[in-house]
RNA sequence: GUCCAUGUAGCUCAGCUGGAUAGAGUGUUACCCUCCGAAGGUAAAGGUCAUGAGUUCGAAUCUCAUCAUGGACACCA
């Protein structure tokens, strides 16, 4: 329909000598402002010096269109239009008849994109952090393949380097202790309980006759079990990754060492003080960085650089990454490795979400891996709910810096909007248990009042949302949509009783409500939500 | 100190590339079930859009400054 009015209006500038402005339509806010607006009166009264209602009734005197019911000009100079509502009728045909694509579509023509997200260090179990990141990647990645993109899931395990040190010394240490030995707890150990279980574990398995083995076996074991418990929440969790990259086989892929000589060639590195330093500062970033420290060791930001270099190699037209804040220093790093090896920058794209405090008993609980104190995914999947927990976390833009108040979440969980979107789910689900009809009529005679509308208006609506939020790359955009579309409905059931005494009129009514109720799953899939037909 | 993000109703948050009288939920106060699910609906109250300037037909939205909050500024990852 917008196209439509686009048209129209183009059609209309053109017998104005017009043609090089684009013109936007809006859905007004008040429903006196007609079905569609556009300011293009507005905007053209600096390039046509005149009063922007003179130049409205110009454009609206060329305007003649069969879907146009009314035009109205109204001050400082909006033109709004009303339109007939036959195009809500159609679309009703539209959703019964594709079901589950209802709300698809192919803008993303078949672009590949890698969104990478959570990639938490198998170094301890998931926590609230990690919830938000994943509702979020999962949900981008589930809009962006909907709207026709070619999207991989990716999942980055840091499975190499310092930390996997550290829980292998962390590991044998907790098992040396129930074996009534010592072995010294590095300065950087990890303290999480879940490590003391996998040594209640490897004790209860083996008692102690692991006690000579090397660090590498408990590394490995570690690593794995760990790595296993966060993807299995994570599948829990409705998220199931197309690809997992492991940075020690990236570091085997890939000769390090290459990697540097082409950054010193292209000449981006320079030594001192015995280190050799990435000279990032002339890219992106404000200062440089060490890539080899004076050990001869490499720094973490190497095996990265691999992995992102790999990523190009693989031919995305678009990576995205989603990182907690905390890493926002990393940003410009990366982006100027990418840059020194001679590939476009643009093309990878940081998210940064702003971390989610966590609060128990009106306080603020300090998160850390290596304290052991943190709330995992695991609880908040257990105590509030799958859907409850991916509708809260989603709901909210990245920049919106989140609290999550546990006590809140468990006593109250009924507060959480899924429950009022579920509900209209639910509502609509019993209704057809009564009285159901599978065959489509060509119209709809007795659905030509205001409240079908209003619902009608909201259904047609859902397609535009999804390319919205696909190409800005903003799940919240659907929660926002399917929280009213909820509203449009329970507003309708309030006034209109479906099942009445009438054949026809309650067919087309029970038609109207099925194409709510299949527009609310696909919104649902989309972020994750799978709503129950009873509750 | 520098960099990034944020500041909208008592609380939690929307507000799309600047548009018409700033919106929801929650909380407070009233109503509404002989009838398809009241986890629902209707209404009232609640705002100097942090502050100050600027840009223009028009600013919560853009620019600058100030204040406040969170985060980052390692030869850790």
């Amino acid at each position: 329909m917008k196209e439509i009015l686009i048209e129209a209006i183009n059609d209309s500038l053109k017998k104005l000598d017009i043609d090089d402005i684009s013109v936007e339509i809006d859905v007004p806010k008040q429903k006196d402002f007609g079905d569609y607006s556009t300011n293009i009166a507005m905007k053209l009264t600096k390039i046509l010096h005149k009063n922007p209602l003179e130049i409205a009734s110009l454009i609206v005197e060329n305007i003649s269109n069969a879907n146009i019911e009314k035009i109205e000009i109204k001050a400082p100079g909006f033109i709004n239009f009303f339109v007939k509502k036959d195009y809500l009728i159609e679309n009703i045909k539209k959703v019964l008849t594709e079901k589950d694509q209802y709300g698809s579509s192919n803008i993303g023509n078949g672009k590949k994109i890698n969104i990478e997200f959570v990639s938490a260090n198998p170094t301890g179990i998931l926590h609230t952090g990690n919830a938000r990141g994943g509702a979020y990647g999962d949900s981008l990645a589930r809009i962006m393949r909907f709207s026709g993109f070619d999207v991989t899931e990716e999942y980055y395990i840091n499975d190499a380097g310092n930390q996997i040190n550290n829980l292998g010394e962390s590991l044998k240490s907790r098992y040396y202790e129930i074996c009534g030995k010592t072995y010294p707890l590095p300065e950087e150990g990890y303290h999480g309980k879940e490590i003391i279980a996998m040594a209640n574990d490897l004790y209860a398995k083996y008692l102690d006759s692991l006690l000579d083995k090397d660090i590498e076996f408990y590394k490995e074991y570690a690593t794995k079990e760990l790595l296993a418990k966060i993807i299995a929440v994570l599948k829990e969790y409705r998220i199931n990754y197309d690809v997992y990259t492991s940075e020690k086989e990236i570091r085997n892929k890939y000769n390090l060492q290459n990697i540097i000589d082409i950054l010193t060639k292209n000449g981006y590195t320079y030594e001192r003080d015995g280190a050799l330093w990435f000279k990032c500062s002339a890219l992106f970033d404000e200062v440089d960085h060490v890539l080899v420290k004076e050990d001869k060791t490499l720094t973490y930001l190497v095996p990265d650089i691999a992995y992102h270099l790999d990523k190009y190699n693989r031919g995305f037209d678009k990576m995205i990454d989603i990182f907690g804040t905390d890493h926002h220093g990393y940003v410009a790093r990366l982006k100027s490795s990418i840059k020194a090896l001679g590939n476009d920058p643009d093309k990878l794209e940081i998210k940064l979400l702003q971390l989610v405090r966590l609060i128990e008993n009106g306080e603020v609980v300090r998160m850390s891996k290596r304290t052991g104190k943190s709330v995992t995914l695991k609880e908040v999947i257990d105590e509030v709910g799958i859907n409850a927990a991916r509708y809260y976390f989603v709901k909210s833009s990245l920049d919106t810096q989140m609290d999550f108040d546990l006590n809140l979440a468990k006593s109250k969980s009924n507060e959480n909007p899924v429950y009022y979107v579920c509900y209209a789910y639910a509502r609509i689900s019993s209704i057809l248990k009564e009285k159901d009809y599978d065959e489509i009529p060509q119209n709809f005679d007795t659905l030509n009042d205001e409240d079908s509308y209003n619902v009608l208006e909201k259904v047609y609506a859902f397609p535009d949302v999804v390319k919205n939020a696909a190409l800005k790359e903003l799940p919240h955009l659907i929660t926002n949509y399917v929280y009213d579309l909820a509203n449009a409905f329970h507003n309708y059931y309030s006034r209109i009783r479906i099942i009445t005494d009438d054949e026809l009129v309650t067919k087309e009514r029970i038609l109207l409500i099925k194409s709510v109720r299949q527009t609310i799953k696909n919104a649902l899939d989309l972020i994750g939500v799978i709503p129950p037909e009873k509750m």
